[in-house]
DNA sequence: TATTGCTTACGAAAACAATCGTACAATGAC
DNA sequence: GTCATTGTACGATTGTTTTCGTAAGCAATA
């Protein structure tokens, strides 16, 4: 038996991992200081919720020095697919596309993700 | 000043609110019904999560007869919205682009699905 | 050496979410 | 009238998430 953990991460989790992304390797003060920058909470609560992070598998850490050194375990992309699947089904009745014209109208995509998106459209229709 | 109340549905209030979307108005009965579809949990515990939910204005309630009628009272379209800015903000660095990229690439969309995202686009495009 | 600063570990509290048991009122059937 | 059914109200419990206080280790340095 296989057993599968429920590692969704929470909303704070979500918070780490998006520093730990974009710097690929972080310790707890690091994290911290970004956090600082859009919320208001103490290092200790960072330090925990890294914690437990590391128990339920969603960081590595290289605890070789005194200052750990954090790794996200889970990949960005993995996580965004996972999210996004449990919104379109609890938010948009299963209908991924409304979710894509809804993020598209209510919000301001510039030329170039506008050309994107387009890219991938064109390429989408071909492979059907 | 105005009280700006942070009334982000949990995620079984989404459930409910789903019903209620699909349903326009629906007693408690009505919507655990539905809901023993895909959960199960008891009938109180519906009853009591709508009840918390018209405290915080999220549904309004017809109670002049002893079945009480509840409606949504925050559009679905607002609370997609909402979730989605969230989303992007917390998950996608807030590119929404990056978002309808991920949501079409790991999804397999119908043709009509891709006709009504490409007319969307194109209206987008002439605006700018 | 003693002090200061930075670190981890960890328990406990606070806040929030979800679940259910029980009480009680209203209604219809017998 | 009594009983069964169906409804609301609401407190209590349980579980999860977030927060923080405090202790203890280690290293630099006055």
């Amino acid at each position: 038996m296989t057993i599968i953990k429920n590692n969704k991460p929470t909303e704070s989790e979500l918070e780490i991992l998006q520093v730990l992304w974009n710097e690929k390797a972080a310790t707890v003060r690091t994290v911290h200081e970004e956090l600082l920058k859009t919320k208001d909470s103490g290092y200790t609560t960072t330090l925990k919720l890294m914690q437990i992070m590391f128990e339920k598998g969603l960081v590595t850490r290289d605890d070789s020095n005194k200052t750990h050194v954090y790794k996200p375990a889970v990949s960005r992309e993995k996580t965004q697919q996972q999210f996004l699947n449990r919104m379109i089904n609890t938010l948009f009745a299963g209908s991924s596309s409304d979710l894509v014209l809804q993020a598209l109208g209510g919000h301001n995509a510039s030329e170039e993700e506008l050309e994107k998106i387009q890219q991938l459209i064109n390429r989408l229709k071909k492979e059907q």
